[in-house]
DNA sequence: AAGCCGGCTGCAATCGTTTGCAGCAATCGT
DNA sequence: ACGATTGCTGCAAACGATTGCAGCCGGCTT
């Protein structure tokens, strides 16, 4: 019952192994793997033996042997290619969380600057992650043909790809931009205007038509609309400076994203003397925590992050275990989130319990 | 010279391995092999004609088969626990890319809101990377041990310990506490105070010493230190608050991290209506970018972080080829940034200028 | 012509697991 | 009492590479 005695239990070097064990407890290599094999076929006792005297001992099945010959890694990449915007960040963390949790590994790579995520998918796939989330807002069809080939499913967050049949979880985006069209007018902002992300990410699109199209659907019918080029704090800054010389000027501006419109703020104050919301509106999107905060008190619609996590490592588990999931986008709402960077709402109305127009 | 013809060229199914190259080519698995190995023996031309084949069918070796048999997986594992804190997801960026020129995969590690890095550590090291870095301010002892056992090394990042021999890559926060403190006084404030991030971190007690040191050896022997508990917005609201109910208030505040900061001067402003410099002076230490937008313009002392960055990754490199390096503590310097948030100098002077004592 | 050397290549053992299959003891049914 | 069943365990063949050692072959020395 008890293990070997000393003389051999203290061998030095090599780091210990099923065999080690097997010699010590006088059973099989086989049967040290089955204990550690949630539904194998074994001896309660046998296997409570071996546990405890593995963590005795400090012993840990050896997940490269384990990956080798189940062809499985239980690893997740993650290509993100901008950390500088705090939602990614947030987005990071709930990830990394949500798969620890789930017993997945985290691999992460970050897209250099000047570099796409495609460039860097095939070192992704290199270390044969069975799951690849591309955390980026551009990424090219072909992404999907070379993770395919290594074996590899990929899978979009914060962003699909209407070419292509690749999964993807977004929020959605269109649905977003329409409640903020909304809030605008209803508090009686009538020269509207939007300020771009990245031209080509569907998020800019989704987001510019789901405003756009709610801004028609309630008579205003012209929509300024400024490139940011990208999403970050100085494409907020200087879209706003372009925008601001135009005449008439806005008197409120969608942006693209939260830091977009935290950018756009700064400038309207510094270098126009405008002011928020009195002068112009400013809302987001993505509800970053610093939107929060009180010198910021950004209005923006949220995105889901803990759902739109669920929904990923949800995909990622059914896949997993070969139930090939029919459902390739998982698109979820969010909500309005009204705070200080807006006017307010004549009283007795509420935004937030307003129909919300199919 | 030309590959097997088709028939067993589109086998399906299985991933192409070595055995599948060896065949077509008619060379045995070793030299497949050694094509790969960079200082392996093999004839220039049968390499180029495995090498080409091999990224024709898009083959590349198993990296679990390779860690199995080289023992060596080219894994770092990096445990960040407060990533909502801007510094950490530059400092991860930075990280990421150095170490992907290096050759290593990063394995992503995040600490949940109530466990310590000393929790997650078992799970970082059950998949043998050959380094673990540390990015977090709190840390047990017993890690280095933990660590040990499994063969793995670890680094700490943005934290030193005085207790262990743990290799360790910092920024000279002494030197930081020093410098804002002479700058302080330079710019002629004379009640300075401090407001402290976790209480037993080390950064927080080295910026603390520097500053509270350097305040005494120019004649200021009272130095307020008000406890923030942690790095973070929220930390830096609620102790200002504090702070500014003592008599006679501070007219300058060093603050633990930049994000300490900020959430201090928005204190400063909603709850109190002082203006910062005018007022107060405020100061923090990190240089995270959005001390650099204009609506913060935040002095503060840079946190060098390219050249802490390329000092873990050569410590990485030279350990792992077998270099066992003697020095274990990186400390570097930075440098001190002025900006909008601390009183102007005097004419004619310049702190950067100013001799730096020792 | 014999011996040797140098440049390549192949053989086979090895890393540490998983898992289908066979075996074996104890229990059960009849 | 005897075959069938049940419950566990061990055997051995993978998985896909790396690497020390031995062997081969052609050219050069003597």
């Amino acid at each position: 019952m008890d293990p070997k005695p000393a003389g051999k239990t203290d061998r030095p070097g090599k780091r210990i192994n099923a065999k080690r064990l097997a010699e010590d407890l006088d059973v099989s290599i086989s049967t040290i793997s089955r204990a550690f094999n949630k539904d194998a076929v074994i001896a309660q006792e046998t296997r409570s033996r071996i546990l405890d005297y593995a963590d005795q001992l400090g012993y840990r099945p050896n997940p490269y042997a384990q990956s080798l010959i189940t062809q499985k890694s239980r690893i997740v990449g993650i290509i993100v290619s901008h950390l500088e915007n705090p939602f990614y960040p947030e987005a990071l963390r709930g990830l990394s969380e949500a798969l620890r949790e789930a017993g997945w590994h985290l691999m992460l790579f970050t897209v250099p600057f000047g570099k796409t995520p495609d460039d860097i998918l095939p070192l992704a796939i290199s270390y044969q992650p069975e799951f690849v989330i591309v955390m980026a807002v551009t990424v090219s069809s072909r992404a999907q043909e070379v993770a395919e080939r290594a074996g590899t499913k990929l899978i979009y967050f914060n962003r699909r790809d209407p070419d292509s049949s690749t999964f993807y979880v977004i929020c959605d985006n269109a649905h977003g931009g329409g409640m903020i069209a909304d809030h605008f007018i209803d508090t009686g902002c009538r020269r509207l205007a939007y300020i771009a992300g990245f031209q080509n990410a569907s998020t800019t699109l989704d987001r510019w038509r789901g405003f756009r199209d709610r801004c028609i659907e309630r008579g205003i019918s012209d929509v300024w609309r400024e490139e940011g080029y990208s999403f970050s704090y100085e494409a907020g800054y200087s879209a706003a400076m372009r925008l601001m010389n135009r005449r008439p000027r806005p008197d409120a501006v969608f942006c693209a994203s939260d830091i977009i419109a935290l950018g756009c703020i700064e400038a309207l104050r510094t270098e126009f003397g405008l002011r928020v919301p009195e002068d112009v509106s400013v809302a987001g999107l993505d509800n970053i925590e610093m939107a929060a905060w009180p010198s910021h008190s950004l209005t923006t619609y949220s995105q889901p992050l803990d759902r739109m996590i669920e929904a990923t490592v949800r995909l990622i588990e059914e896949i997993s275990i070969g139930a090939e999931s029919e459902k390739v986008a998982w698109q979820i709402k969010g909500d309005i989130i009204v705070r200080k960077s807006t006017r307010p709402l004549p009283d007795g109305k509420d935004t937030a319990t307003l129909p919300d127009k199919p």
